[in-house]
RNA sequence: GUCCCGUUCGUCUAGCCCGGUCAGGACACAGGGUUUUCAUCCCUGCAACAGGGGUUCGAAUCCCCUACGGGACGCCA
């Protein structure tokens, strides 16, 4: 069997939408299950439209999802140039091709590709006019996700505007036979347009390629299509919100495929060997950023810590946390990683371990001081605490335990709360005895020494 | 309006092709447990075959109709 080439052509428009990145995720990933080749190629032919930060935007996007590219801007390839803008010459040869076979004529200054089939002139309750349609013979499209779709296009159509650019349906076409396209997986959405397509490989005498025609993404609230506005539907939002690439990648994955099997969450191989076409979904897919969420903090408590700290260091830094020691900064992720749920709430989840002068949470403390004498066990450990020479959590839980026990305790609660409270401003974190090892001695002493003065209830 | 595609828990989905399972999993939600913890983790629960006709001993699975949803019908891509 020939290579696989596969493409996912994009029209830059300044930001990048989650479906198209889904779509651009497919390509990618059956490239990659198949050692194909995936093709960027820009489908910039609307002038108006893209702009070169439209085009960064967009590349930019890719390379933050991991989704790199055999052939396309910036990696060249011997089927360029991967501008559709610059591609001209190409597209007038081809067209030369369909006036030499007569399959084309010029009508108010545009060419239109002419079906052949009777003719006959109908009035359209859509276009509200008298118009002349043609039985065309029904395009038989053998899709992989849908299966056999058949279907006639009636109208002749325009593929070169009267202001000489082509248009889409031609240049896509065009550009697909001589790049050698194998498989078109796209947007549902274009289902109705590979008459059209299968039309103009026909009349270019150029075998049909695999079409895969993938569900759309429905908006989570209203009806229709996801929305082309507002935050929470580009890559760009959620780059920003410092989510993990590849939990944007495993979780898009998820919405229109599926494994078959109850497995959800992948390494980026697993996925890459158990993505295939006949996995893909034929109805529409919601987008639930809940869900969203929960991979993605699955697949951040999967991150190795080196990982997970060099994504965590310059997200700490932006957020202002001092950094001065990075060992202690390991140290803090290490614990940090099984409990924190997203890379964006980091900062706020790990703030006082670098900072003394941290705040104290108001609703945390009322609780803690609503019972009891707070403040005399918090002496009490800091007695017991200042006494320990032998630093370790080992050792830390020992003391924990002898202070209960020669209270009448059998467990050393009742005195967690305040230390927590003491030495972190919050009722919540990581766990205490491991935490307050690794905050060493004098830090945690001094904020119990501190702690009088600062808090006042 | 015409044509095309689709329809299983609130959401993503398995099962459908090759009829027979308490219709399975995940997210969300609710309750319980663990925990110093409005974190994590564990357990339990909730909850679906769009409707109607067939075919069949038996249908989520096959056929037909209806309804609903989505898409296309641009000299946008």
């Amino acid at each position: 069997m020939s290579q696989v080439r596969v493409r996912f052509a994009p029209s830059p428009t300044g930001s990048f939408h989650l479906g198209s990145a889904r779509t651009a995720l497919f390509n990618w990933l059956y490239a990659r299950h198949t050692g194909g080749t995936f093709v960027l190629r820009v489908e910039d032919t609307d002038k108006e439209r893209n702009t070169p930060e439209a085009l960064d935007v967009l590349l930019r996007g890719m390379r933050w999802l991991g989704l790199d590219w055999d052939e396309g801007p910036e990696v060249g390839g011997d089927y360029g140039p991967y501008f559709q803008s610059e591609r001209r010459a190409i597209y007038d040869e081809y067209l030369q091709k369909l006036w030499a076979a007569d399959r084309v004529y010029e009508k108010d200054g545009a060419v239109f590709f002419r079906l052949e089939g009777e003719r006959y002139t109908e009035y359209d309750e859509y276009k509200k006019a008298e118009i002349e349609k043609v039985r065309a013979k029904p395009q038989v499209i053998d899709d992989a996700v849908r299966g056999v779709v058949e279907r006639a296009e009636e109208r002749d159509f325009v593929i070169v505007r009267s202001n000489g650019e082509p248009v889409f349906h031609l240049v896509n076409v065009v550009d697909d036979i001589a790049m050698g396209i194998t498989h078109v997986i796209r947007g549902e959405d274009h289902l109705s347009n590979t008459t059209k397509h299968c039309e103009l490989f026909q009349a270019f005498g150029a075998p049909l390629p695999k079409f895969a025609h993938i569900p759309m993404i429905l908006s989570s609230t209203g009806p229709g299509k996801m929305s082309k506005r507002g935050d929470g539907v580009h890559v760009e939002d959620y780059e920003r919100r410092h989510f993990l690439p590849y939990g944007l990648v495993n979780f898009l994955a998820l919405l229109g495929w599926n494994a078959k099997d109850d497995q959800e969450l992948f390494t980026l191989a697993e996925l890459i060997e158990r993505f295939d076409l006949p996995g893909i979904q034929k109805g529409n897919a919601r987008f639930d950023e809940k869900k969203l969420s929960h991979v993605n903090t699955e697949q951040i408590r999967r991150l190795p810590l080196g990982e997970f700290a060099a994504l965590a260091q310059p997200i700490l830094e932006a957020a202002g946390v001092a950094i001065d020691d990075v060992n202690y900064m390991n140290a803090v992720l290490k614990l940090s990683q099984e409990k924190v749920r997203s890379l964006e709430e980091l900062p706020g989840f790990v703030a006082y371990f670098f900072d003394d002068n941290f705040n104290f949470d108001e609703k945390a403390g009322e609780r803690i001081f609503k019972k009891g004498e707070p403040l005399d066990r918090l002496a009490e450990v800091k007695e017991i605490l200042s006494a320990v020479v032998d630093w370790s959590a080992e050792m830390l839980d020992r003391t924990f335990m002898d202070l209960a026990s020669a209270k009448g305790h059998e467990k050393p609660f009742a005195w967690f709360p305040i230390t927590r409270f003491a030495v972190s401003g919050v009722s919540g974190g990581p766990d205490l005895i491991p935490m307050l090892a690794m905050m060493g001695k004098e830090r945690v002493l001094s904020r119990m020494e501190a702690f009088p003065s600062r808090y006042t209830v």
